[in-house]
DNA sequence: ATGAAAGCGCTAACAA
DNA sequence: TTGTTAGCGCTTTCAT
């Protein structure tokens, strides 16, 4: 009967019987099903399909990994189900644009969010000349599940190339003009942004609001700029000639501001970034003009700059955090083959007014 | 012959034979090896002890690794070599003080030098309240190689943990008081960066110079406010009275300054942070006092609010660049078990100047 | 210099 | 409901 339950014990020494500590002393599932005196798959069982175990048996398999302090080895569960319940992101050296100051508080929701399905992030880097250098190899090597894409403004060809490769994937930006893309992607509406600013501006009783954009190539710049544009429009206001492309720059800026209020009838800023409109309060500083008071200004983003401006800048903020939510719940549904109910979702932005456009406020 | 080279070709269908194709398509190791005429273990060796191939053998396996573009599984190295080239970081939600700023650009040095030598950064989250959440079960399931620690500053009990549970890793920042740490560590030596800010202000002929910075019981704090009491006993100025505490705050340091500027002899201002410097800005244009012409100001960090700040905050900034690299040289020396030459490594910060500080300079 | 065999720790498929 | 078997893709002996 024992050569039958421990079978040829004696004749190969350690051969067929499993090992049941792991290198460094570490647990594994063979001590975990030793000591609760179950086997190894049902110790697995108790971990991915509880619900297959008989509660008493699960009670008592589920104490001992709690004696043990026992977790699942990732290299080997990874190697078996081949999924390592990483996402990768490619994190950029300082980019110019958007996306930079706003790293920082993404990155910090996307690892929140993803935790919470149990994902890691995988941050990994690629040569600077070579926007796709870096994702091949994690994908050859199955290093990660999935990659969130966030820099797809540009008409970068990042997305292209994973969905041309079949990897999963979701992007943090609409695929603007690619026709083909037909990936799942999340976005923050910037029009309704701009918008939301140059309302807010007419009601404080603005009338001719200048507009701060970037050049006209940049995709974010111009469909924050059509907000300016329409409710200019919708409020009766002709925003020919109050429109201004420049690079993202403070001291651009400030000479554009100083350039634009030239013509007095102009009395407010929209912005595509907080960086210009920290350039147009230098220019009114400069002109010993009140901001707010006199000339309002709103920014896009709401940086740490936005926060501590003199005299505080209202700005419009992006949903950073309901953006990583739903991005890892697209990431979900693509890793999961479900149909995707939806290509992309578009989320609204709010604007948090600061003193900056309080027409009433004075020093 | 056939028999012998394909063994029990006939009985066992898929048995014996070794995949050659991984699961969706992906060439293995033995994929490799069918296409090269060699066996498994020499695609290995021409991977990771390629000396150990006669040159053409090598020559040939090459081209079809690279052909047939195969990298290696992680899974499967790493289940198989325990290490798994992860280095994992706790990316914390927002905190309050230094760190916060200047994550981005230390993040991106870190990935970049970890990069350099093949590993990748891990971002895992935790519970805000248990400051141990999440490194635990990283550890057991041997996800991570090591762990880079960064916020040591609050004599907060990370280090100490994975010290005693045998964890590699490195700390960015001293272990301050503890006489039981003796981790390997990199910091940036903040008395100096405050020495180097008070003596550029006594050099612009400032004399009666304030130190702003946070509560007694800051660590950094404390550090970096004895360089400017050190600097200014050097010159002969008596430093009593001049030294104020008070939270992170940008309201907060403006009133501070108010303060303190009632007094007049009080001509410039040291502060241990970008936030509370740019407090005394606020204070100053409150005054109408011109920075850097009358009242010099310098902070600390050179954030993005260092930056865009009218008219330009002086800072002193930290080589994050080369605390990353260190960092990362630290844990080489750590994970390969090899003496470690020296226990920690301080480095200096620069002072960045800008309009704040200068005497000269007018609007 | 090259090959054969074993096994890292896990889970999917099947058997009992 | 539980146990048995095989194998994921790789590297580490050891033999040739």
């Amino acid at each position: 009967m024992s050569s039958t339950s421990r079978s040829s014990a004696g004749r190969e020494p350690s051969r067929r019987r499993p090992r049941v500590l792991g290198g460094d002393g570490v647990p594994t599932l063979a001590t975990v099903a030793d000591e609760a005196g179950v086997s190894r798959q049902t110790v697995s069982n108790a971990l991915n399909n509880p619900e297959l175990l008989r509660p008493e048996t699960l009670v008592r398999v589920q104490s001992v990994i709690e004696r043990l302090g026992y977790s699942p080895n990732r290299a080997a569960r990874q190697l078996r189900t081949r999924s390592s319940h990483l996402v990768g992101l490619r994190f950029e050296p300082a980019q110019e644009g958007t996306s930079n100051a706003l790293m920082d508080r993404f990155l910090h929701s996307l690892v929140e969010a993803a935790s919470r399905t149990g994902h890691h992030l995988l941050l990994f880097s690629g040569d600077p000349a070579d926007p796709l250098d870096g994702y091949e190899d994690l994908l050859r090597s199955t290093a990660v599940d999935a990659f969130v894409v966030t820099d797809t403004y540009a008409g970068t060809p990042q997305a292209g190339f994973l969905q041309d490769r079949g990897a999963p994937f979701v992007a943090f930006g609409r695929p603007w003009d690619d026709p083909r893309a037909d990936h799942a992607w999340v976005d923050v509406d910037g029009a309704a942004g701009a918008r939301l600013a140059t309302e807010h501006l007419l009601d404080q009783g603005h009338r001719r609001i200048a507009w701060l954009g970037w050049e006209r190539s940049s995709r974010i710049s111009q469909d924050r700029r059509s907000g300016w544009e329409a409710a200019l429009r919708e409020a009766g206001v002709d925003p020919v000639g109050l429109g201004v492309r420049l690079t993202d720059n403070v001291d651009a800026a400030r000479m554009a501001a100083h350039r634009v209020l030239e013509d007095a009838t102009v009395t407010a800023f929209v912005c595509a970034s907080d960086t210009l409109a920290v350039g147009v309060l230098h220019a009114l500083a400069e002109r010993r003009v009140q901001p707010g008071a006199q000339v309002g200004v709103v920014g896009f983003d709401d940086s740490a700059a936005a926060q501590v401006t003199w005299p505080g800048l209202t700005s419009v903020r992006q949903p950073l955090e309901q953006v990583a939510v739903e991005l890892v719940r697209s990431l979900h549904r693509v890793l999961g083959h479900q149909p995707v109910e939806e290509q992309g979702r578009m989320l609204e932005p709010t604007l948090v007014v600061r003193r900056s456009s309080e027409r009433g406020w004075k020093p």
